[in-house]
DNA sequence: CGGCCACTTGAGCGTACTCAAAACGCGTGG
DNA sequence: CCACGCGTTTTGAGTACGCTCAAGTGGCCG
């Protein structure tokens, strides 16, 4: 558990009850999986529900290199994960919040392969390998561990085309209607939502500087497309974003 | 090494003597899959060896939205996976060759995320889908599909990065020592070999342009790192090009 | 032969980076 | 309570890297 112990885990005294219900009746509710993996949820989320842990805004889950003791399901709260290149600086590869698995990656060779942090307070299922494995040797199950994993190898080979390929402008653009429909797909609004990541995070994902970052989204704000204070942001005309994308420059 | 470019395929005719000898007795033995994955490799392409497949420079292996019918293991020749970005272009996230598995992307949703194209004449091992899955299920090689998904997932995850962190330079750097390395796995020479795709998807790949991709090969060569005659690569210096990596500019 | 494509090299431009200054929020401690 | 320090954000001015456009070469194939 190395560095889980560095964490001060703070467990949830639902014990009582049973995994199973503490689970279910959790206010996330089935928000906690996407709804594709409705199966993989109900076997997966009872046996995180043991384990539960809270992080404060800064703290590390894992990072690169530990053993990987277990995967994880986000259940409030913002992370990130980040890897560091070979000139030492950091980049930021995805950002997490409830309902993702995080720590997917290091099932290659059983040791984590990015740095998991926490970007506010947040609760953590953690599901321990042992039973991870074992849970996926019993059952068929391990069908849907390899479509999250496939899904991921998209989702991200999409993004590493898209920083290759588009400009500042459509890079924030695709930045934006993404966690909008990230906070659509979990029943909130999606014009109206709350950044979790600093200008400098959302840069080191998009391979901007966090100036960029912030001119980019002033000049939305000109344009009426979008209206931001600090982090709060209020989508204005989402089909106008949505056609940086398809358009040049 | 010059006539691996024409890539005349000379085929084992070992058919008569059943799949699985047909393939341990390849020509490509062992570098079929990674020396990481053995069980996965005699699990496999005993399997495979029954449908191989045959594809001429240009042919699509698979494109985007297709029904996957199966995974695909390169056993010659190289291909190049590319998507369609929301503007149009295309770009490509992924160079393979002999050993590589393609098609692992689709096991998100049965449905091809990708296209993949013939960079010369090639052959592939086909195995169906039925078949790849009733191999999952009654062994636990399903192991090693996870790790094999979970290394995608990281090599993406830092290619992602550096397309978004570093200069021309470093990209193009960082391009010749992976392609010196994927030699290298597979008993070449690191320091001498040959290009099997165009500047243009080189650029593609990394997120530059072809005259970007050539100017600064042309500037290794001025340094005397490397001898570039059209796809023919010298290396002379392989540590200025480690180099390059680990400092800015 | 002509046509096509890949590649090289050059010149000029534009986007995004760099450097810098100032305002702001936030937590800490006097 | 305010002062202070720190990090974040915004905005400006200048720069540089890589893109765009263009011309010219060489290889391949019909």
């Amino acid at each position: 558990m190395g560095n889980l112990a560095k964490c001060e885990l703070h467990f949830l005294d639902a014990e009582h009850q049973g995994p199973q219900s503490a689970c279910l009746q959790c206010a996330f509710g089935k928000l906690c999986f996407p709804p594709v993996l409705p199966a993989f949820y109900q076997m997966l989320l009872p046996m995180a529900g043991e384990n539960r842990l809270r992080l404060k805004r800064g703290q590390c889950l894992f990072s690169v290199g530990e053993l990987q003791t277990g995967i994880f399901a986000v259940k409030a709260g913002f992370l990130k994960t980040c890897i560091t290149l070979a000139d030492g600086q950091s980049k930021v590869i995805g950002f997490h919040t409830m309902g993702d698995a995080v720590g997917m990656g290091g099932l290659g060779h059983g040791v984590h392969t990015t740095n998991a942090i926490a970007l506010n307070d947040c609760e953590v299922c953690v599901i321990p390998l042992e039973k991870f494995e074992r849970l996926l040797e019993h059952n068929s199950e391990s069908v849907y561990v390899r479509q999250l994993l496939a899904r991921e190898v998209v989702r991200i080979e999409h993004h590493a085309a898209e920083v290759g390929a588009l400009s500042a402008k459509q890079l924030v653009a695709k930045f934006l209607l993404e966690v909008s429909a990230r906070w659509h797909d979990r029943g909130y609004s999606k014009n109206k939502f709350v950044l979790f990541m600093s200008r400098k995070e959302i840069g080191s994902y998009l391979g901007l500087t966090f100036e960029t970052v912030g001119r980019t989204l002033s000049y939305f704000q000109t344009k009426d497309w979008i209206r931001i204070d600090a982090k709060n942001v209020l989508i204005l005309d989402l089909p106008a974003l949505r056609l940086q994308l398809t358009r040049p420059i």
